[in-house]
DNA sequence: TACGTCGACGACATTACGTCA
DNA sequence: GTTGACGTAATGTCGTCGACG
């Protein structure tokens, strides 16, 4: 039996910096992958990249555009307009992100840095949705990509980042599952398996001491069943596997 | 060409908030 | 109204890579 699986070849980092070349794409070991298919996975668009938000439905755009932001049927405030209050003070992440192309995140932030703890807001349902089938295209974004989803989501691009991280994460963690269960399951066949095959070198131990001389016996050859891949004399097997009893005709 | 630095980004662990039973 | 569990948005940290001097 063949475990193909992969979980234990795993490094600390199981998605390989690959992704960073934008190729797009979990790295799963291949029978992982053949078994637990996500549509995602292969790339539609040859080159990886050129998510086309506008091939997406553009119900939420339009509703966004006429001011009617999409609020959680949850939530009585609209998600996009809750204030963001983050505690960024000196963190090595707090500085990376006033620098560079990464400066839209902390410029947009600036203004909602009055509270003391961060808010926490829920997306839309329709956020989610869309975000869910921009990852089903891609499951990483290029900034191109996640500034067009920001702007047609109106979240921020950090956000529409966050969520894409926290996406994969969250994918991965379903992959763990389901490998778990496999490994599990292979795991109830090998120790019946070996139950078995212990069951029957006990039986082989027995024969050999009751009939000493039979097994000495130069004619006497053990041969194993290719079809059920039993062990047996050919004595034995006369009352084994019916398969070793057809070799013997 | 080898090397160090920097910015960007992803994975991962963790925190904190919103929701619901 | 309170509480604990759960889902998830957000944060912090680390490692890696490519660009650049």
């Amino acid at each position: 039996m063949e475990l193909a699986l992969s979980l234990g070849e795993q490094p600390s980092k199981p998605f390989p910096k690959s992704s960073r070349s934008r190729d797009l794409g979990f790295c799963m070991a291949p029978a992982v992958e053949n078994r637990v298919r996500f549509p995602w996975l292969t790339d539609n668009h040859g080159d990886g990249r050129g998510l086309d938000v506008n091939r997406l439905s553009l119900a939420v755009a339009e509703e966004s555009e006429e001011g009617a932001v999409v609020s959680s049927p949850n939530s009585a405030v609209s998600s996009f307009q809750m204030d963001f209050g983050r505690i960024r003070n000196g963190s090595k992440r707090g500085k990376r992100d006033l620098k560079g192309a990464e400066a839209e995140r902390a410029s947009d932030d600036d203004d909602e840095l009055n509270g003391s703890t961060r808010k926490k807001l829920r997306l839309s349902k329709e956020q989610s949705a869309f975000l869910e089938e921009s990852f089903k295209e891609h499951n990483t974004l290029n900034p191109k990509q996640k500034l067009a989803l920001a702007k047609q989501l109106n979240l921020r691009p950090r956000q529409v980042e966050v969520w894409f991280q926290n996406r994969r994460a969250r994918t991965k963690l379903k992959q763990t599952e389901v490998d778990c269960e496999y490994l599990k399951r292979c795991c109830e066949t090998l120790t019946e398996e070996n139950k078995r095959l212990q069951k029957e070198l006990q039986e082989l131990r027995a024969l050999k001491i009751s009939q000493p001389f039979y097994m000495h016996s130069p004619t006497t050859t053990l041969t194993m069943c290719p079809s059920c891949e039993r062990v047996a004399t050919a004595k034995a097997s006369a009352a084994g596997c019916q398969h070793q009893r057809l070799l013997l005709l």
